[in-house]
DNA sequence: GCAAAAGTGTTACAATTACACCCATGC
DNA sequence: GCATGGGTGTAATTGTAACACTTTTGC
């Protein structure tokens, strides 16, 4: 089939890291220095390795910009062609999406900060529209598997859940039916621990957790199944 | 970032073309003839040209196989880099999903044949492993998207219908309960057409369609959304 | 009329939403 | 006691599965 020699390409990963903070979902950004789109904010990533696979070369670069160990989940998003995405020449480029719990606290470099998906900066190359591909891939994983634990605090009380979810979610969450369905689904497990109140009072709230931190699939799409 | 020329990459496309056929699902091979893996079975594709985007290659090297219009969807599946996936050298692969309608009957060069999915002969590279993905990625979009009018012909009684969902899903699935389902959700539509019966009797059926031929998601995750 | 297959009516069941109400704490 | 969240009980709603029964044809 290769019976010429076949073309190269550069090749490159990107990360969507995505995390909750002060109720908003957020992207991680560094400013770019040079050009081309110099001053715009652009996702972490880099070149990939001659020896490298995708997942270890995007590890690697989030290592400059991030404490890895911080990032909780990382899964393969898509691969861009255009072959005008980058205006010095064709890259081609592989996205992950990373997802870091909202109580991590990693130390950044000065060219990078975290940004509200909601109203980003002018951002470079086709940056944007892969955050977004990165916003609704959570999305609709949340709803489905045990993501949320990649999200949340070790430890958390429902109300804490509930602000990450909505967050996440961009609508309204009830902390109420959350807590049921998670129950239900055994994707969240209640601890012994109570919480203090807040400065603002109340009952103590319980203490729950993610009993198992991978990603793992809950609801089965229940449509046309048989009820076994 | 990049201050150095980057490394290139060979990059080839993929497609895990599959169809129901007979009461099984298949995915279309060709015999490979030389070596390596000479006369195992492998994925259709081949390299990305220089200024070509993934999907227009992967449309491109179709068409040596297939009659390119009879594939009613196409999309981008996952991106491979194990640097060992073929041993000649490091080549990058792009999967993509493809789906053909069955009454449609391409004709396939010689080396070219539709197999079982279930019980497939050994395969080249890490061919077999992407043929599970597109099945899963298939099985799972049948429940909450309009996939399904890529593997039905343009217009099918419900008997037909269950058949394709059954064959696709690996389970069982009730015409009766797939009707009402699709119908609810205006996935498909009944026509003024009714069916002859088969040579063993019976009602005649009511023909319908899918009244859109493009992707649509029709069940958005209901997990914690407001009834609005 | 009878067999076969299609299609409808109806009930059962499961999951989720909505909301009222009770609980536990600080002040 | 009362304000403030946390948490449970429960009814309403929705969607799907199961299955009996009716309909429409060929022979």
């Amino acid at each position: 089939m290769l019976d010429v020699a076949p073309p190269k390409y550069p090749h490159e990963v990107l990360a969507v890291v995505l995390r909750v903070r002060d109720g908003r979902l957020e992207v991680l950004l560094w400013r770019r220095a040079e050009k081309p789109y110099a001053a715009r904010w652009a996702l972490p990533g880099g070149a990939l390795g001659a020896h490298e696979r995708l997942g270890t070369a995007i590890a690697r670069h989030l290592a400059d910009k991030v404490d890895v160990r911080e990032i909780a989940h990382l899964e393969q998003l898509e691969t861009r062609s255009d072959p005008r995405r980058d205006p010095r020449g064709r890259v081609l480029a592989t996205a992950y999406l990373g997802v870091v719990p909202s109580d991590a606290e990693p130390s950044l470099p000065q060219d990078t900060a975290w940004h509200a998906v909601d109203g980003l900066p002018p951002t470079a190359f086709d940056h944007g529209s892969l955050v977004e591909s990165g916003r609704a891939r959570l999305g609709a994983k949340l709803s489905y598997t045990t993501i949320g634990f990649a999200l949340a605090p070790k430890a958390f009380t429902m109300s804490q859940l509930r602000d990450i979810y909505s967050a996440a979610l961009g609508h309204q969450v009830s902390a109420t039916n959350l807590q049921r369905v998670l129950l239900r689904r055994h994707v969240i497990e209640r601890t012994d621990i109570t919480a203090p109140p807040t400065e603002s009072g109340g009952r103590p709230a319980a203490v729950y957790r993610f009993p198992d931190r991978s990603l793992r699939v809950t609801d089965e799409f229940p449509a046309f199944r048989p009820r076994s």
